[in-house]
RNA sequence: UGGCCGGUAGUUCAACUGGCAGAACGUCGGACUUUGGCUCCGGAUGUUGCAGGUUCGAGUCCUGCCCGGCCAGCCA
């Protein structure tokens, strides 16, 4: 159904089949025309561009129909959780932009009525106590073409099985040894519906609720149930999850539960070309030393990409506009990128800076004068306003906009050639000096004084327009430049390690950075286009360093490209 | 190997449930421009996984096959 409904003139996307789904729920009235969701991360690890992805179909999805979207940290497993992880995580989705509606609830919040509903099932004849090691019960499952083997438990009585649920949940076993596990059907072709392990034994301390409980939930007996308690409608998770929805309906089915039955739906799950997102390998990288730490801002962690300059309304727009289909694919980080910049051309403020500086003297500039020039501060956006910026004799310029001999289609500056210099003048290239080894020193210029409008008056043209720092107003800065962490599309595709295709060139720090004086001003974390360079966000501590978000869209670099293919 | 889910431009998604296969990003070309940026205009790109069948008509329905993903944790 093609939705478009029309808002400033931009048709909106088509809905997707969640979207679908719940419309027809309201249209039916299946909820009362209630919609509520969840983000239910586990707090054991930062949150990545993946996750944004979840974040922003559960709060857009609620907000569409003006619903509510809680965030459930799903602490059903102590084991690496931490209250660290759920700050970050709460702190990351707060930047995404989004609040979530009441209280920030935890599934340990309902432990006391999760054993309860166990305690119900065990008298229902449909849970019993296993004595099996993990091992047995493994072994037992069966295969996908053999069916599982009932344990020697699984007849026990009611009230035997109620005692020693008891003594689980009193202390009175060891790790591992007992489980308490759904009365399924041993030989049913869902691996996951033969006699699912609903509780085990853990002796240690969960970051919320001490040492009250030794015996945890699992995820499929957790899950459901606290979107139930909690009055969720629709219940949206990872494809990975699909086969576990039978499981989510039978528990739903067979307890006593408040309110309307919440419904699972799975969407594919977001992958980016040229980069990770598993924990494993993301930990990895950061274990070789292969990136700084989570926040490295080349990690795809929502802290790396903070760091690294991208606006979370990119990101949020970006996830609306991939959409979400039950297809698994992986999304081309250039799409992530072109977000990015388009948000950032409207917002950022221009600046001047030389990342690799050429010398220039102007020989007819008179000796000692400074000027200062007004220059926008953002084409895109008048309200910028304008600032100074000061002009002398000697000057940086960007080594690569000078070439001694320049192939065809190069634009800047060569000898005998003539460029603009961006807010300044008509710059000439009249000499050359050299190193012994015939080294670019220095550039002897004249410029032009009638062109300080930007136009010459005898209507002479220039092709290129080139940026600049003033050599004695010029502030000293180190940059970082960024290529994909990964060479392949698809790091570790056909079963290689992702490492193998790890970019050692995905960072490039450069030292001797001449910036303009404005940039000193420049708030930590703050976002400003180095003109004809790209988007660069100033780190959050050192601030003489800038990250390059990203670059700008570079024709000459793809004309080098080009070359260099055709070779 | 069994079950489930999926397969539409390079990529990600549409196609009003059977009626002329489209959009975005990318790409190519042009216009504009004091950023080789931005903006605007235009072009190219498809055996709709394959083979049959039903139908006036199939991306859509049926059958068979092929390919990819997920499932045999006391992880989530």
């Amino acid at each position: 159904m093609a939705e478009t409904h029309e808002d400033e003139g931009i048709p909106t996307r088509p809905l997707d089949f969640i979207r679908e789904q719940v419309r027809a729920d309201n249209a039916a009235g299946t909820y009362g025309g209630r919609v509520q969701t969840r983000f239910p991360p586990e707090p054991n690890g930062f949150p990545h561009i993946g996750h944004a992805k979840a974040v922003c179909l559960n709060f857009e999805v609620a907000a569409e129909h003006g619903g509510t979207c809680r965030l459930r940290f799903d602490d059903t497993n102590p084991e690496g959780e931490d209250a660290a992880y759920a700050e970050a995580i709460a702190d990351d989705i707060a930047w995404l932009g989004y609040e979530p509606d009441g209280p920030v609830v935890h599934a340990s919040d309902y432990f006391e009525e999760l054993y309860g509903w166990a305690e119900h099932l065990v008298g229902e004849g449909l849970a019993y106590v296993d004595d099996q090691d993990a091992e047995t019960i493994s072994a037992t499952r069966g295969d996908f073409n053999t069916p599982g083997v009932e344990s020697g438990c699984r007849d026990r009585s009611v009230e035997e099985n109620l005692s020693l649920l008891r003594a689980m949940r009193a202390g009175r076993f060891s790790d591992g040894e007992k489980v308490l596990r759904a009365r399924i059907d041993m030989a049913h072709p869902n691996m996951l519906m033969r006699d699912p392990v609903m509780y085990r034994i853990r002796h240690i301390p969960h970051f919320r609720t001490g040492d009250a409980w030794c015996i945890y939930p699992t995820y499929d007996w957790a899950h459901g149930q606290s979107d139930a308690i909690e009055g969720v409608t629709h219940s949206l998770c990872s494809l990975e999850f699909d086969a576990h929805r039978q499981l989510y309906d039978w528990y739903l089915e067979h307890l006593p539960l408040p309110g309307d039955r919440p419904r699972q739906y799975e969407f594919a799950r977001l992958n980016l070309t040229h980069t990770v997102t598993s924990k494993r390998k993301l930990s990895a990288l950061i274990t070789d030393g292969l990136v700084d730490g989570w926040d490295d801002p080349r990690l795809p962690t929502l802290r790396g990409l903070r760091r690294r300059g991208y606006p979370p309304e990119a990101i949020r727009e970006f996830c609306a506009h991939i959409g979400v289909a039950r297809v698994n694919g992986v999304h081309e980080i250039e799409l992530l990128e072109s977000f990015v910049r388009t948000h950032h051309n409207r917002h950022a403020l221009r600046r001047m800076a030389v990342l690799r500086p050429l010398e220039v003297v102007i020989d007819n500039w008179p000796e000692g004068r400074v000027e200062h020039r007004r220059a926008v501060n953002n084409p895109e956006d008048p309200d910028a306003g304008e600032r100074d910026v000061p002009f002398s004799g000697r000057l940086w310029i960007e080594r690569d906009d000078f070439m001694l001999d320049p192939p065809r289609k190069f634009y800047r500056l060569a000898p005998g050639r003539e460029v603009r210099l961006r807010a300044g003048y008509f710059l000439r290239c009249n000499d050359v000096e050299t190193g012994p080894d015939s080294e670019v020193l220095r550039l002897r210029c004249t410029y032009d004084p009638d062109t300080g409008g930007g136009q010459a008056p005898d209507g002479r043209k220039v092709r290129a327009t080139i940026h600049w720092v003033s050599a004695d107003h010029a502030v000293e800065a180190r940059v970082a430049l960024y290529d994909r962490l990964f060479t392949d599309p698809v790091p570790g595709a056909d079963g290689r390690d992702p490492l193998e295709s790890y970019n050692p060139a995905s960072r490039e720090l450069i030292g001797g950075a001449k910036v303009e004086p404005a940039l000193a001003g420049t708030p930590p974390g703050e976002v400003v286009q180095f003109e004809r360079l790209g988007y660069f966000a100033r780190d959050t501590e050192a601030a003489d360093l800038f990250h390059r978000t990203v670059g700008l869209r570079d024709e000459w670099a793809n004309i080098q490209k080009r070359r260099q293919q055709n070779r």
